[in-house]
DNA sequence: GTTCTGACA
DNA sequence: TGTCAGCA
């Protein structure tokens, strides 16, 4: 109970979080921006990030590496937060807890194949906006 | 010195 | 996304 509060607790300068995650802070204010994260304010309205929010910005980056973009970082947060109810997509009717498994497969067979899947193109397909 | 917002390439 | 300006 208490470690969850602690998590949540915000005590981190954007600075750390650079490091932490080894993203760039315009990246990091970028995601805020998009609602990925909602970091804290203090002070003279700085950014006080909680370990949660470390947490999320390292999923963000996970999800990057795989190519996927914003809009797709968007459906996979939006998917966790209902996580109650089935994508409103007419392709995949998965939990999220599968979807997160999936990629998960992913992103270890990207490491050790060096090189995209099959399935890792369709996901990039569905989550990427763009054409190629 | 560090972070913030806004803006341009 | 990088980077610069002008503040706090």
């Amino acid at each position: 109970m208490s470690r969850e509060f602690r998590r949540a607790m915000p005590l981190l300068p954007i600075s750390m979080v650079m490091q932490l995650t080894e993203l760039t802070a315009r990246q990091i204010r970028y995601y805020e921006e998009h609602k990925l994260i909602e970091p804290a304010r203090s002070e003279g309205n700085r950014r006080m990030f909680s370990l949660d929010d470390v947490d999320a910005l390292l999923e963000i980056r996970e999800l990057l590496d795989q190519g996927i973009n914003m809009a797709g970082i968007k459906k996979v947060f939006d998917m966790r937060v209902n996580s109650s109810h089935v994508i409103s997509s007419n392709k995949m009717a998965i939990s999220d807890s599968e979807l997160r498994a999936i990629l998960r497969e992913e992103m270890q067979q990207a490491q050790i194949m060096q090189k995209a899947s099959i399935r890792q193109g369709d996901l990039s397909r569905f989550f990427q906006s763009k054409g190629e």
